[in-house]
DNA sequence: TGAATAATGTTACTACCATTCACATGGGTA
DNA sequence: TACCCATGTGAATGGTAGTAACATTATTCA
């Protein structure tokens, strides 16, 4: 059997009209496969209409092109993203300490269970501001860590308080670090000696120790 | 005038003979100039074939494929890394704790000032083992990082010394992860209301602290 | 010195890719 | 019902990676 398709049918050889339907989103998901495989830049435009089962033109009718369809699934993934973050924090509950680890680790996670948009997200070297939904959702999902940033050191007397701006950024790079460099399985630069959530974890509690927000 | 140009001649339309001379180097520093314009992901073996004057089928007997050339580049790029961090430590001088802060100042000073070399050796994602100079010269580059936090944990009691290659990654995947997201002007993925380098001291210091490496 | 040989470059080719254009189809609406 | 327009097709353009057979030059060694 050969893989080659006929336009109209999709993958499995199932019939279709002419009109597929819903073209776009069937793209999106097509592309989340390959990028999960092979990364970003590995797979063709072409590749994925042969997914989907349509021509090597079809997509254009839907993204002006492949970097459209990279900056589509990018904002997506940083709307999920924001959610996983949110979800994580769950309002500060059941104390502010521990739901922020929770949040640098739902970072983690998220680069570990979606790889294909984490990769989308972060390196695909979109133009920034590619798009309107991309900034927004980018801003969606920091400004969880913002807030989570915020809760966490309101107890501290003003002289000790942090700048929240900074203090979030320091936790996006910290995590961002480590889930670009060891972060996915066999992607790592080099071998550690422990989880990345172990070393994150670590990280998070020296930075707040430093901050004079210590456990005990 | 037409950009193409003759097999024969180099990018300034000079004549050379048969042969190159040195092909590989050219090759390489053509990448690298492209690297630094459009990534690298944006740019064609062909295309460094044009800027070097030779035909698209010369590179192959230097490199295996375009990866072998990326690798080459990036192993060279850690190297060059390593060597800039070492004079950033300078045998832990004046002081190990400034010292210590010039070796992070120095990640952010190589991504900006090599972004080409940095763009080869994080984002070309090239597999981790690609090349045994490649893995080596990137153990050489953390082992200066190591080193420095060695000599800067040296004076902490038994009780409160954390392992030092922890340390070392925390201190690498902090930089790293500032230098991805804001290291280089234009690809920031978020406005920052200051520089990497002050976002890095500042990061660096707070850690520094909750290990109880305070200056004070 | 003068082959023989190895190294390095060229041309020509295959197979693939992104993108565009003119055209085909058929769902939605007046 | 008839038309329009969003959506999909096929064919064409011009680009790319990589390979193979051939050309040229550098190197070796008898």
């Amino acid at each position: 059997m050969s893989a080659s398709k006929r336009a109209g049918e999709n993958r499995d050889g199932e019939k279709r009209g002419y009109h597929h339907g819903n073209l776009a989103e069937a793209l999106v998901q097509a592309a989340l496969d390959l990028i999960a495989k092979v990364g970003p830049a590995g797979f063709s435009f072409a590749e994925v209409t042969r997914a989907v089962g349509v021509s090597p033109a079809a997509p254009y009718r839907h993204f002006k092109d492949r970097e459209a369809l990279m900056a589509a699934i990018a904002s997506r993934g940083f709307d999920k993203f924001a959610e996983a973050l949110a979800k994580a924090w769950k309002d500060g509950k059941p104390d502010a300490l521990s739901a922020f680890k929770n949040v640098g680790q739902a970072y983690l996670a998220f680069a570990r269970k979606e790889p294909a948009y984490f990769a989308a997200m972060f390196e695909a070297r979109l133009s920034p501001g590619s798009t309107r939904e991309l900034t927004q959702a980018t801003e969606r999902a920091f400004g969880v860590l913002r807030q989570a940033c915020d809760a966490l050191i309101e107890g501290l007397p003003d002289g000790k308080r942090p700048p929240s701006l900074m203090m979030a950024l320091h936790v996006w790079t910290m995590s961002h670090g480590i889930a670009s460099l060891f972060g996915r399985g066999d992607a790592a630069r080099r071998a550690i000696p422990m989880t990345p959530e172990e070393l994150l974890e670590a990280n998070i509690l020296i930075y707040l120790d430093g901050l004079g927000l210590s456990d005990n």
